[in-house]
DNA sequence: TAGATTGTTAATCGATTAACAATC
DNA sequence: TAGATTGTTAATCGATTAACAATC
Protein backbone atom coordinates (compact mmCIF):
# COMPACT_ATOMS: atom_id res chain seq x y z
CA UNK A 1 0.00 0.00 0.00
CA UNK A 2 2.79 2.36 -0.61
CA UNK A 3 1.35 5.70 -1.27
CA UNK A 4 2.95 8.27 -3.61
CA UNK A 5 4.51 10.96 -1.70
CA UNK A 6 6.10 10.41 1.78
CA UNK A 7 6.88 13.01 4.38
CA UNK A 8 10.75 13.29 5.30
CA UNK A 9 8.71 13.44 8.95
CA UNK A 10 7.71 9.73 8.37
CA UNK A 11 11.17 8.66 6.83
CA UNK A 12 13.75 10.20 10.02
CA UNK A 13 10.79 8.12 12.19
CA UNK A 14 11.97 4.85 10.46
CA UNK A 15 15.48 4.71 12.16
CA UNK A 16 14.22 5.27 14.95
CA UNK A 17 11.41 2.62 14.91
CA UNK A 18 14.33 -0.08 13.63
CA UNK A 19 16.47 0.84 16.46
CA UNK A 20 13.71 0.64 18.97
CA UNK A 21 12.61 -2.82 17.24
CA UNK A 22 16.28 -4.23 17.48
CA UNK A 23 16.12 -3.29 21.37
CA UNK A 24 12.94 -5.33 22.06
CA UNK A 25 14.05 -8.59 19.77
CA UNK A 26 18.10 -8.24 22.06
CA UNK A 27 15.08 -8.24 24.84
CA UNK A 28 13.48 -11.26 23.95
CA UNK A 29 10.66 -9.88 22.84
CA UNK A 30 8.84 -11.38 19.69
CA UNK A 31 5.79 -9.25 18.90
CA UNK A 32 4.73 -5.61 19.69
CA UNK A 33 1.67 -3.31 19.23
CA UNK A 34 1.72 -0.24 18.22
CA UNK A 35 0.25 1.14 21.35
CA UNK A 36 3.12 -0.54 23.32
CA UNK A 37 5.91 0.78 20.67
CA UNK A 38 4.31 3.87 21.06
CA UNK A 39 4.71 4.39 24.73
CA UNK A 40 8.53 3.17 24.72
CA UNK A 41 9.07 5.91 21.93
CA UNK A 42 6.52 8.99 22.99
CA UNK A 43 4.79 8.74 19.84
CA UNK A 44 1.12 7.52 19.65
CA UNK A 45 -0.30 4.46 18.34
CA UNK A 46 -2.19 6.31 15.33
CA UNK A 47 1.09 7.68 14.20
CA UNK A 48 2.91 4.53 13.86
CA UNK A 49 0.09 2.42 12.28
CA UNK A 50 -0.22 5.66 9.96
CA UNK A 51 3.85 5.64 9.32
CA UNK A 52 3.77 2.11 8.38
CA UNK A 53 0.44 1.80 6.62
CA UNK A 54 2.47 4.32 4.05
CA UNK A 55 4.71 0.87 2.98
CA UNK A 56 2.36 -2.40 3.65
CA UNK A 57 0.35 -4.15 5.73
CA UNK A 58 2.88 -5.17 8.43
CA UNK A 59 0.83 -5.76 11.26
CA UNK A 60 -2.21 -8.64 12.04
CA UNK A 61 -5.52 -7.81 13.80
CA UNK A 62 -5.51 -8.46 17.45
CA UNK A 63 -2.47 -9.52 17.62
CA UNK A 64 0.12 -6.11 16.66
CA UNK A 65 3.50 -6.73 14.79
CA UNK A 66 6.07 -9.63 14.73
CA UNK A 67 9.11 -7.83 15.44
CA UNK A 68 11.68 -9.82 13.43
CA UNK A 69 9.76 -9.56 9.91
CA UNK A 70 8.33 -5.49 11.26
CA UNK A 71 12.71 -4.93 10.97
CA UNK A 72 12.85 -7.16 8.21
CA UNK A 73 10.39 -4.43 6.33
CA UNK A 74 11.62 -1.69 7.81
CA UNK A 75 15.39 -2.45 6.69
CA UNK A 76 14.03 -2.95 3.42
CA UNK A 77 12.63 0.59 2.69
CA UNK A 78 15.64 1.95 4.70
CA UNK A 79 17.61 0.39 1.10
CA UNK A 80 19.46 -1.75 3.90
CA UNK A 81 20.84 -4.50 1.57
CA UNK A 82 21.59 -2.32 -1.32
CA UNK A 83 24.78 -2.31 -0.92
CA UNK A 84 25.45 1.27 -1.79
CA UNK A 85 29.09 1.99 -2.22
CA UNK A 86 30.55 5.25 -0.48
CA UNK A 87 33.54 6.66 -0.62
CA UNK A 88 35.26 8.86 2.36
CA UNK A 89 36.38 12.15 1.32
CA UNK A 90 38.80 14.43 3.52
CA UNK A 91 40.08 11.89 6.50
CA UNK A 92 40.63 14.64 9.14
CA UNK A 93 39.70 13.54 12.42
CA UNK A 94 35.74 13.05 11.79
CA UNK A 95 36.71 10.93 8.40
CA UNK A 96 38.96 9.54 10.66
CA UNK A 97 36.30 8.58 13.62
CA UNK A 98 34.08 7.47 10.94
CA UNK A 99 36.46 4.81 9.00
CA UNK A 100 37.70 3.21 12.12
CA UNK A 101 35.17 3.38 14.44
CA UNK A 102 31.61 4.21 12.47
CA UNK A 103 29.81 0.31 11.31
CA UNK A 104 29.08 1.11 7.96
CA UNK A 105 27.92 -2.48 7.55
CA UNK A 106 25.17 -1.69 9.91
CA UNK A 107 23.13 0.60 7.32
CA UNK A 108 25.04 -1.69 4.52
CA UNK A 109 26.99 0.74 2.83
CA UNK A 110 30.43 -0.48 1.74
CA UNK A 111 32.82 2.20 2.00
CA UNK A 112 35.27 1.47 -0.76
CA UNK A 113 37.73 4.08 -0.58
CA UNK A 114 39.36 7.43 1.41
CA UNK A 115 41.18 9.99 0.11
CA UNK A 116 43.33 13.00 1.84
CA UNK A 117 45.45 15.63 -0.12
CA UNK A 118 47.80 15.99 2.94
CA UNK A 119 50.59 14.03 2.58
CA UNK A 120 50.59 13.22 6.42
CA UNK A 121 47.18 11.16 5.87
CA UNK A 122 47.67 9.48 2.66
CA UNK A 123 48.69 6.19 2.94
CA UNK A 124 47.01 6.14 6.78
CA UNK A 125 45.57 2.53 7.04
CA UNK A 126 42.05 1.80 8.65
CA UNK A 127 40.93 -1.26 8.76
CA UNK A 128 41.17 -2.98 5.66
CA UNK A 129 41.69 0.74 4.09
CA UNK A 130 44.22 2.86 3.11
CA UNK A 131 43.77 6.12 2.80
CA UNK A 132 44.50 7.47 -1.27
CA UNK A 133 46.08 10.85 -2.66
CA UNK A 134 43.31 12.74 -3.74
CA UNK A 135 44.54 12.70 -7.14
CA UNK A 136 43.26 9.24 -7.15
CA UNK A 137 39.80 10.54 -6.95
CA UNK A 138 38.95 11.13 -10.09
CA UNK A 139 39.77 8.12 -11.39
CA UNK A 140 37.92 5.82 -8.62
CA UNK A 141 35.01 8.18 -9.19
CA UNK A 142 34.89 7.39 -13.15
CA UNK A 143 35.49 3.70 -12.84
CA UNK A 144 33.61 2.15 -9.80
CA UNK A 145 30.58 5.24 -9.56
CA UNK A 146 30.43 4.89 -5.75
CA UNK A 147 27.03 5.86 -4.77
CA UNK A 148 27.81 7.90 -1.80
CA UNK A 149 30.48 10.65 -1.12
CA UNK A 150 31.38 11.38 2.74
CA UNK A 151 32.10 14.90 2.76
CA UNK A 152 34.45 15.46 5.83
CA UNK A 153 36.52 18.25 4.02
CA UNK A 154 37.44 21.56 5.35
CA UNK A 155 34.84 23.89 5.07
CA UNK A 156 37.00 26.41 2.20
CA UNK A 157 37.19 23.06 0.17
CA UNK A 158 33.95 21.99 0.60
CA UNK A 159 31.63 23.67 -2.12
CA UNK A 160 34.33 23.15 -4.75
CA UNK A 161 34.83 19.62 -3.69
CA UNK A 162 30.98 19.10 -3.27
CA UNK A 163 30.81 20.00 -6.87
CA UNK A 164 33.59 18.36 -8.06
CA UNK A 165 31.92 14.97 -6.96
CA UNK A 166 28.37 15.86 -8.99
CA UNK A 167 30.16 16.58 -11.92
CA UNK A 168 31.65 12.87 -11.64
CA UNK A 169 28.53 11.30 -10.76
CA UNK A 170 28.25 10.68 -6.94
CA UNK A 171 24.52 10.29 -6.30
CA UNK A 172 24.26 11.33 -2.66
CA UNK A 173 26.58 13.07 -0.18
CA UNK A 174 26.67 12.94 3.42
CA UNK A 175 27.89 16.25 4.20
CA UNK A 176 29.77 16.66 7.99
CA UNK A 177 31.65 20.48 6.77
CA UNK A 178 28.83 22.17 8.67
CA UNK A 179 28.66 24.22 5.14
CA UNK A 180 25.46 24.52 3.02
CA UNK A 181 26.29 22.60 0.12
CA UNK A 182 25.27 24.60 -2.90
CA UNK A 183 26.03 22.21 -5.50
CA UNK A 184 25.11 22.50 -8.95
CA UNK A 185 23.68 19.42 -9.71
CA UNK A 186 19.96 19.90 -7.99
CA UNK A 187 19.10 15.90 -8.14
CA UNK A 188 21.93 14.87 -5.96
CA UNK A 189 20.72 13.98 -2.40
CA UNK A 190 22.55 15.85 0.52
CA UNK A 191 22.35 14.98 3.91
CA UNK A 192 23.49 17.04 6.49
CA UNK A 193 25.10 16.44 9.74
CA UNK A 194 26.05 19.94 11.27
CA UNK A 195 27.37 19.65 14.22
CA UNK A 196 26.79 23.25 15.04
CA UNK A 197 23.56 23.62 14.16
CA UNK A 198 22.35 20.74 16.72
CA UNK A 199 24.90 22.42 19.47
CA UNK A 200 22.80 26.00 19.04
CA UNK A 201 19.47 24.57 19.15
CA UNK A 202 20.54 23.00 22.68
CA UNK A 203 22.32 26.17 23.40
CA UNK A 204 18.99 27.70 22.87
CA UNK A 205 16.36 24.84 24.88
CA UNK A 206 18.44 25.24 27.54
CA UNK A 207 18.22 29.01 27.63
CA UNK A 208 14.63 28.94 27.52
CA UNK A 209 14.61 26.53 30.28
CA UNK A 210 16.27 28.73 32.58
CA UNK A 211 13.97 31.65 31.72
CA UNK A 212 12.87 33.09 34.36
CA UNK A 213 15.28 31.95 37.02
CA UNK A 214 17.31 34.13 38.93
CA UNK A 215 20.68 34.46 38.03
CA UNK A 216 21.40 33.10 41.32
CA UNK A 217 19.16 29.73 40.47
CA UNK A 218 21.38 29.65 37.19
CA UNK A 219 24.81 29.68 38.70
CA UNK A 220 23.05 26.65 40.75
CA UNK A 221 22.68 24.12 38.28
CA UNK A 222 21.28 21.93 40.67
CA UNK A 223 18.23 20.24 41.65
CA UNK B 1 6.76 40.27 19.97
CA UNK B 2 8.22 36.81 21.70
CA UNK B 3 5.33 34.25 21.13
CA UNK B 4 4.49 31.72 23.83
CA UNK B 5 5.39 28.59 22.36
CA UNK B 6 7.62 28.40 19.42
CA UNK B 7 7.89 25.54 16.90
CA UNK B 8 10.67 23.05 16.82
CA UNK B 9 11.00 23.56 13.28
CA UNK B 10 11.58 27.20 13.67
CA UNK B 11 14.46 26.73 16.14
CA UNK B 12 16.06 24.52 13.44
CA UNK B 13 15.95 27.35 11.00
CA UNK B 14 17.95 29.77 13.54
CA UNK B 15 20.90 28.24 12.84
CA UNK B 16 21.06 28.21 8.76
CA UNK B 17 19.87 31.86 9.01
CA UNK B 18 22.67 32.48 11.42
CA UNK B 19 25.40 30.97 8.93
CA UNK B 20 23.58 32.47 5.89
CA UNK B 21 23.70 35.89 7.10
CA UNK B 22 27.43 35.36 8.02
CA UNK B 23 28.29 34.52 4.59
CA UNK B 24 26.51 37.53 3.34
CA UNK B 25 28.24 39.71 5.65
CA UNK B 26 31.27 38.13 4.70
CA UNK B 27 30.52 38.85 0.90
CA UNK B 28 30.20 42.59 2.02
CA UNK B 29 26.12 42.98 2.17
CA UNK B 30 24.78 44.72 5.10
CA UNK B 31 21.26 44.37 3.98
CA UNK B 32 18.64 41.76 3.19
CA UNK B 33 14.69 41.84 2.11
CA UNK B 34 13.08 38.12 3.11
CA UNK B 35 12.64 37.67 -0.52
CA UNK B 36 16.53 37.82 -1.55
CA UNK B 37 17.24 35.57 1.98
CA UNK B 38 14.40 33.05 1.01
CA UNK B 39 15.91 32.84 -2.48
CA UNK B 40 19.10 31.76 -0.86
CA UNK B 41 17.63 29.48 1.15
CA UNK B 42 14.80 27.71 -0.30
CA UNK B 43 12.24 28.92 1.85
CA UNK B 44 9.41 31.61 1.42
CA UNK B 45 9.55 35.29 1.99
CA UNK B 46 6.40 34.44 4.11
CA UNK B 47 8.12 31.90 6.13
CA UNK B 48 11.13 34.09 6.93
CA UNK B 49 9.68 37.12 8.06
CA UNK B 50 6.84 34.46 10.11
CA UNK B 51 9.72 33.14 11.56
CA UNK B 52 11.50 36.31 13.12
CA UNK B 53 8.30 37.78 14.16
CA UNK B 54 8.03 34.91 16.82
CA UNK B 55 10.88 37.18 18.32
CA UNK B 56 10.75 40.42 17.82
CA UNK B 57 10.49 42.74 15.06
CA UNK B 58 13.74 42.96 13.54
CA UNK B 59 12.57 44.78 9.72
CA UNK B 60 12.01 47.74 8.86
CA UNK B 61 9.42 48.44 5.63
CA UNK B 62 10.90 48.94 2.51
CA UNK B 63 14.36 48.73 3.40
CA UNK B 64 14.75 44.48 4.83
CA UNK B 65 16.71 43.50 7.45
CA UNK B 66 19.99 44.71 8.46
CA UNK B 67 22.41 42.21 8.47
CA UNK B 68 24.26 43.01 11.29
CA UNK B 69 21.72 43.56 13.50
CA UNK B 70 19.80 40.61 12.42
CA UNK B 71 22.75 38.54 13.10
CA UNK B 72 23.26 39.71 16.56
CA UNK B 73 19.66 38.99 16.98
CA UNK B 74 19.47 35.38 16.13
CA UNK B 75 23.14 34.96 18.36
CA UNK B 76 21.26 36.16 21.06
CA UNK B 77 17.89 33.84 20.90
CA UNK B 78 20.52 31.11 20.45
CA UNK B 79 21.68 32.02 23.38
CA UNK B 80 25.01 32.28 22.27
CA UNK B 81 27.06 34.64 25.03
CA UNK B 82 25.65 33.11 27.73
CA UNK B 83 28.81 31.22 28.55
CA UNK B 84 27.33 27.60 28.73
CA UNK B 85 29.49 25.30 29.91
CA UNK B 86 30.44 21.90 28.58
CA UNK B 87 32.20 18.27 29.65
CA UNK B 88 33.18 16.06 26.92
CA UNK B 89 32.34 12.66 28.50
CA UNK B 90 34.29 10.11 26.29
CA UNK B 91 37.45 11.22 24.42
CA UNK B 92 37.28 8.11 21.70
CA UNK B 93 37.42 9.16 17.93
CA UNK B 94 34.52 11.32 18.03
CA UNK B 95 35.02 12.76 21.14
CA UNK B 96 38.84 13.77 19.83
CA UNK B 97 37.64 15.45 17.00
CA UNK B 98 35.76 17.64 18.72
CA UNK B 99 37.93 18.36 21.37
CA UNK B 100 40.75 18.56 18.61
CA UNK B 101 38.69 20.46 15.44
CA UNK B 102 35.04 21.68 16.56
CA UNK B 103 35.35 25.31 17.40
CA UNK B 104 32.93 25.41 20.34
CA UNK B 105 33.65 29.16 21.01
CA UNK B 106 31.76 29.65 17.55
CA UNK B 107 28.90 28.77 19.76
CA UNK B 108 29.80 30.52 22.79
CA UNK B 109 29.96 26.89 24.46
CA UNK B 110 33.16 26.83 26.86
CA UNK B 111 34.42 23.14 27.03
CA UNK B 112 35.91 23.29 30.67
CA UNK B 113 37.14 19.34 30.94
CA UNK B 114 37.15 15.54 29.37
CA UNK B 115 36.72 12.83 30.87
CA UNK B 116 37.86 9.15 29.85
CA UNK B 117 38.19 5.58 31.01
CA UNK B 118 40.87 4.34 29.14
CA UNK B 119 44.40 4.49 30.51
CA UNK B 120 45.87 5.23 27.47
CA UNK B 121 43.55 8.10 26.54
CA UNK B 122 43.91 9.54 30.55
CA UNK B 123 46.65 12.49 30.26
CA UNK B 124 46.17 12.67 26.40
CA UNK B 125 46.10 17.11 25.91
CA UNK B 126 43.72 18.95 23.17
CA UNK B 127 44.51 22.56 23.22
CA UNK B 128 44.28 23.83 26.48
CA UNK B 129 42.40 20.46 27.81
CA UNK B 130 44.44 17.65 29.64
CA UNK B 131 42.02 14.50 29.45
CA UNK B 132 41.55 13.32 33.31
CA UNK B 133 40.86 10.29 34.08
CA UNK B 134 36.53 9.28 34.81
CA UNK B 135 37.09 9.18 38.43
CA UNK B 136 37.19 13.32 38.59
CA UNK B 137 34.16 13.09 36.66
CA UNK B 138 31.75 13.27 39.55
CA UNK B 139 33.83 16.25 41.54
CA UNK B 140 33.43 18.30 38.73
CA UNK B 141 30.26 18.03 37.93
CA UNK B 142 29.37 18.83 41.81
CA UNK B 143 31.72 21.74 42.33
CA UNK B 144 31.99 23.24 38.64
CA UNK B 145 28.29 22.21 37.77
CA UNK B 146 28.90 22.58 33.63
CA UNK B 147 25.25 22.76 31.72
CA UNK B 148 25.99 20.28 29.19
CA UNK B 149 27.35 17.27 28.52
CA UNK B 150 28.85 15.97 25.57
CA UNK B 151 28.33 11.87 25.75
CA UNK B 152 30.84 10.21 23.35
CA UNK B 153 31.02 7.31 25.15
CA UNK B 154 30.13 3.52 24.06
CA UNK B 155 26.72 2.63 23.68
CA UNK B 156 27.00 -0.29 25.81
CA UNK B 157 27.85 2.75 28.83
CA UNK B 158 25.51 5.29 27.12
CA UNK B 159 22.49 5.10 28.83
CA UNK B 160 24.29 4.66 32.11
CA UNK B 161 26.49 7.64 31.82
CA UNK B 162 23.76 9.59 31.36
CA UNK B 163 21.80 8.69 34.47
CA UNK B 164 25.01 9.82 36.44
CA UNK B 165 25.21 13.12 34.69
CA UNK B 166 21.44 13.54 35.10
CA UNK B 167 21.73 12.94 39.32
CA UNK B 168 24.66 15.07 39.41
CA UNK B 169 22.84 18.17 37.77
CA UNK B 170 23.48 17.88 33.87
CA UNK B 171 20.96 20.31 32.52
CA UNK B 172 21.43 18.73 28.63
CA UNK B 173 23.16 16.59 26.82
CA UNK B 174 24.57 16.59 23.52
CA UNK B 175 24.13 12.75 22.60
CA UNK B 176 26.66 11.13 19.76
CA UNK B 177 26.30 7.77 21.14
CA UNK B 178 23.45 6.60 18.47
CA UNK B 179 21.88 5.33 21.39
CA UNK B 180 17.93 6.61 22.42
CA UNK B 181 18.36 7.94 25.95
CA UNK B 182 16.01 6.80 28.33
CA UNK B 183 17.42 9.22 31.25
CA UNK B 184 14.64 9.00 34.32
CA UNK B 185 15.10 13.14 34.84
CA UNK B 186 12.69 14.36 31.64
CA UNK B 187 13.33 17.38 32.49
CA UNK B 188 17.16 17.48 30.90
CA UNK B 189 17.46 18.29 26.72
CA UNK B 190 18.45 15.65 24.45
CA UNK B 191 20.19 16.93 21.35
CA UNK B 192 20.94 13.62 19.72
CA UNK B 193 23.15 13.57 16.79
CA UNK B 194 22.63 10.07 15.29
CA UNK B 195 25.20 9.20 12.74
CA UNK B 196 23.24 5.86 11.73
CA UNK B 197 19.73 7.41 11.03
CA UNK B 198 20.92 10.59 9.05
CA UNK B 199 22.86 8.21 6.79
CA UNK B 200 19.62 5.49 6.34
CA UNK B 201 17.11 8.58 5.62
CA UNK B 202 20.64 9.29 2.87
CA UNK B 203 20.43 5.73 2.29
CA UNK B 204 16.05 5.84 1.72
CA UNK B 205 16.08 8.70 -1.00
CA UNK B 206 19.06 7.40 -2.83
CA UNK B 207 16.92 4.14 -3.18
CA UNK B 208 13.76 6.17 -3.70
CA UNK B 209 15.98 8.22 -6.43
CA UNK B 210 16.64 5.14 -8.48
CA UNK B 211 13.14 3.61 -8.16
CA UNK B 212 12.02 2.89 -11.72
CA UNK B 213 15.77 2.54 -13.27
CA UNK B 214 16.53 -0.81 -14.54
CA UNK B 215 20.01 -2.51 -12.28
CA UNK B 216 21.32 -1.73 -16.02
CA UNK B 217 20.98 1.70 -15.41
CA UNK B 218 21.45 1.68 -11.65
CA UNK B 219 24.85 0.05 -12.13
CA UNK B 220 25.97 3.01 -14.17
CA UNK B 221 25.09 5.64 -11.66
CA UNK B 222 26.17 8.39 -14.15
CA UNK B 223 24.35 11.03 -15.85
C1' DT C 1 -16.30 -16.88 20.89
C1' DA C 2 -14.60 -12.51 23.06
C1' DG C 3 -10.81 -9.44 23.28
C1' DA C 4 -7.33 -7.16 21.05
C1' DT C 5 -5.47 -4.55 17.64
C1' DT C 6 -5.04 -3.52 13.05
C1' DG C 7 -5.62 -0.31 8.66
C1' DT C 8 -8.16 3.49 7.24
C1' DT C 9 -11.32 7.29 7.15
C1' DA C 10 -12.62 11.53 9.36
C1' DA C 11 -11.55 15.30 12.62
C1' DT C 12 -8.30 18.20 14.56
C1' DC C 13 -4.43 20.60 15.02
C1' DG C 14 -0.37 23.07 13.54
C1' DA C 15 2.71 24.90 10.06
C1' DT C 16 3.35 27.14 5.75
C1' DT C 17 1.88 30.31 2.30
C1' DA C 18 -0.69 34.20 0.50
C1' DA C 19 -2.53 38.65 0.88
C1' DC C 20 -2.47 43.26 2.31
C1' DA C 21 -2.61 47.37 5.15
C1' DA C 22 0.98 49.93 7.46
C1' DT C 23 5.01 52.55 6.85
C1' DC C 24 9.86 53.37 6.06
C1' DT D 1 6.46 61.27 -3.07
C1' DA D 2 6.52 56.44 -5.02
C1' DG D 3 8.39 51.98 -4.43
C1' DA D 4 9.69 48.52 -1.50
C1' DT D 5 9.13 45.58 2.07
C1' DT D 6 7.77 44.74 6.52
C1' DG D 7 4.59 42.42 10.32
C1' DT D 8 0.33 40.27 10.70
C1' DT D 9 -4.08 38.35 9.65
C1' DA D 10 -6.47 35.00 6.87
C1' DA D 11 -6.36 30.97 3.78
C1' DT D 12 -4.37 26.78 2.62
C1' DC D 13 -2.06 22.85 3.11
C1' DG D 14 -0.15 18.92 5.50
C1' DA D 15 0.64 16.13 9.55
C1' DT D 16 -1.04 14.17 13.69
C1' DT D 17 -4.68 12.26 16.37
C1' DA D 18 -9.12 10.09 17.12
C1' DA D 19 -12.58 6.94 15.96
C1' DC D 20 -14.21 2.71 14.29
C1' DA D 21 -15.40 -1.09 11.29
C1' DA D 22 -12.87 -5.17 9.93
C1' DT D 23 -10.82 -9.26 11.50
C1' DC D 24 -7.30 -12.10 13.57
Amino acid sequence: MRKGKISDNVIRRLPRYLRKLDEMSADGYTRISSKVLGDAMGLTPSQIRQDLSCFGDFGQQGYGYNIASLRGEIANILAINRRLTAVLVGVGNIGQALAEHFSFALSGIQLIDAFDIRPEVVGTQFGNLTVKNADALEQVLDERHPDIAILCVSQESANETADFLVDHGILGIWNFTNVELTQKAKNVIVENLHFTDSLLVLSYYLSEKQKGKTAAERSQNQQ
